[in-house]
DNA sequence: TTGATCGGACCGACCGGTCGTCTTATCATA
DNA sequence: TATGATAAGACGACCGGTCGGTCCGATCAA
């Protein structure tokens, strides 16, 4: 599964830091170390801190988000149920897999504005995850009628938002719970629509 | 109103630095040529970095956030049209105080674990917030039924998370009309637990 | 023998922080 | 009104250490 490799194992504690602490906040020589790798090693597999981010970035998505959007709801054939499930589930798994924080987040806060190749990847990463959720959603029939409802595509933002934002609120408590809380209220608000 | 000394600048020009590339991104160097004051003036104000970080902490939240809830929905006596009314007032200004992002959520981000006394300051911060939003709340009569409704602290977490995610997102996708257009579905939320 | 992997000394720049010195404003005393 | 003591403010060279990154020789499997 993770063939501990001198390259994955930096990836790894590359990860762990970088959640920990912030992509500036992570030194290439404190990766190197909690890696047990020299710095030649490093710059041998990685040309820059940079492209370690990009690779961080690429792995926490396909390894951490994408697997969300693979619960066990989608085996649901209702998609009103199956909507409502997938809010259940990612309630359920938060506290699991946001209990460190989210990279995506991370690193649209520390380097949105310095390093314009990692704002795009984190957007598109974040896009598609809209993209996915909004069709749940539609599917779900929410979000089709007039002025005053939402569209699918603003009820997937608001979802992401409040993820991403309980997981800041999150580590400034020191209180991980919070996460499940707001998911859970944010599924309250869906129930509302539905019925 | 602002002074202009080189303390006052030396605040302001850390504020917008830290704000673009994070409390760690910033160096102390940089501040200085920014606010055009010499390093030995910057240590005569500061003992140290982490102590300029906490003053502009505290200058943020009383010139930033302090007066998001000082709007003119204060003045509204019906408690239900005050509580929809402050979410409209967050949602107009939303674009002109959160374009630069948020300083809570970016300390809280980059130093929850580095530095207690910072994490203790954001969360107490944010916590002030979220008390006087539940009791905004709960006047107007929400969260008051039994076991499937939100609590008013529940829903004021819930505000929170949804606008320091949508900062988030609005910096990753380089849109600051997201903030807005989410606080505004939160919004309609609120309407629906009214009626 | 060759190319991937690894090791770590080394680089210049920069990090947060110190220090001694100079200037300027304040103010009691003569 | 002139004087001198005091202290706040300003300055930038300087400190040891660390930063991201380079370089080249050693090791190892095919």
């Amino acid at each position: 599964m993770s063939p501990d490799t001198s390259r994955s194992r930096l990836i790894r504690e590359a990860k762990t830091l970088m959640l920990a602490k912030g992509y500036s906040g992570t030194t290439v020589d404190e990766i190197c170390r909690a890696a047990a790798v020299s710095k030649g090693s490093f710059y041998h597999f990685f040309h820059s801190k940079e492209q370690l981010g990009l690779t961080v970035l690429d792995e926490y998505f396909s390894s951490t988000l994408q697997p969300l959007m693979n619960g066990p709801f989608v085996e649901i054939d209702d998609p009103i149920q199956r909507a409502l499930a997938l809010i259940e589930y990612a309630e359920t798994i938060s506290a699991d897999i946001w209990a460190e924080g989210c990279l995506l987040g991370s690193f649209a806060v520390d380097l949105a504005e310095t390093s314009t190749k990692v704002r795009q990847q984190v957007s598109s990463r974040f896009l598609r995850l809209e993209r996915e959720l909004a069709q749940i959603f539609k599917a779900a029939g929410l979000g089709k009628a007039g002025d005053a409802t939402a569209t699918p595509e603003e009820l997937a933002g608001h979802f992401i938002a409040a993820i991403e934002g309980s997981i800041v609120l999150a580590r400034a408590h020191n209180d991980t719970k919070r996460i499940a809380r707001t998911i859970r209220d944010f599924g309250r608000y869906i129930k509302l629509l539905i019925s």
